[in-house]
DNA sequence: TAAACTATTTATAACAATTATAATCTAATA
DNA sequence: TATTAGATTATAATTGTTATAAATAGTTTA
């Protein structure tokens, strides 16, 4: 299952004419093994033993390479810093507002949404964001003691 | 109507025991009567003429204040600053992506959405965050030669 | 193959939005 | 009036991210 998304995902990258580094296939790797959505910093430490002089600026390079591929979607919060998703299938999140966990579910796109925006205000619609904020079952559960 | 809008934020001051002061007064006043959504630095720059003196950090820190009491909301953007809105009713917003122009639109509450999400992850579910991008009337017309 | 060119990485500096700190000022209270 | 708490100011610090330039590696051309 990884294993074919990382494969796809090289085949991606050749496609497009963009090298595969060691450095671009490690950054990858973790996206995709993590099955979580890690900020930019967090993949830079996981990956400093194994690399150990690489820059800091090489991982922002690379997850915007990979965003403009359509490789990873950016996901912001506020003043925090980015988050990133390995791009399988559109999904939208849920977060915890007490310990930060982002949680994937699906659900149709809002198409009757856009269309009443479209038709109120004019406008081109070309997509929407949406994401859901909450407590998580496991903090729920410690706030009753 | 902007007047009501003013009485009412300073009465929730007095109510909330948070002091009314000049630069409080103009900051609020602008937020009213600007009828978008700018951000801290724009609230800054508008009113150097009235209060040479005044610190940027008062605006931010006044904007936490309004914030924290309800009566403005931060609209968080990615890399860009924050923008705040002055909360008169719940409404969504459409964003272009062209020129950044922000426009209010309302539709009911997404309590569906909520509601599944809520079901398929456990979260006790408690607010939600919805925008819509596209290009604006103005923009689209500009595309066309 | 050698040379030239291009992409990528690294190290480091710069940037910009925001927050923290400490001193000063203002207003409320005793 | 003296005391206290709240608010503002000026400034420094922080932080995530980007820019820059030099070094490295890979690709293409002669
Ligand atoms: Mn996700
Ligand atoms: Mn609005
Ligand atoms: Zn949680
Ligand atoms: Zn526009």
């Amino acid at each position: 299952m990884t294993q074919s998304h990382l494969k796809e995902a090289l085949d991606t990258l050749k496609e497009t004419g963009v090298r595969i580094t060691p450095q671009r296939h490690a950054i990858l790797e973790y996206l995709i093994n993590s099955m979580s959505h890690p900020t930019a910093d967090e993949i830079y430490k996981s990956l400093e033993g194994k690399f150990p002089n690489m820059s800091v600026a090489t991982v922002y390079n690379n997850l915007r390479v990979f965003r403009e591929v359509g490789l990873v979607k950016e996901l912001t919060y506020g003043d925090a810093s980015s988050r990133f998703d390995f791009n399988t299938s559109e999904h939208y999140h849920i977060i915890c507002e007490n310990c930060g966990k982002i949680v994937d579910f699906h659900y149709p796109g809002l198409d009757e949404v856009e269309h009443l925006a479209s038709h109120v205000t004019g406008f081109k619609v070309k997509h929407h964001r949406m994401e859901i904020y909450g407590v998580c079952p496991d903090c729920a559960g410690k706030e009753v003691h």
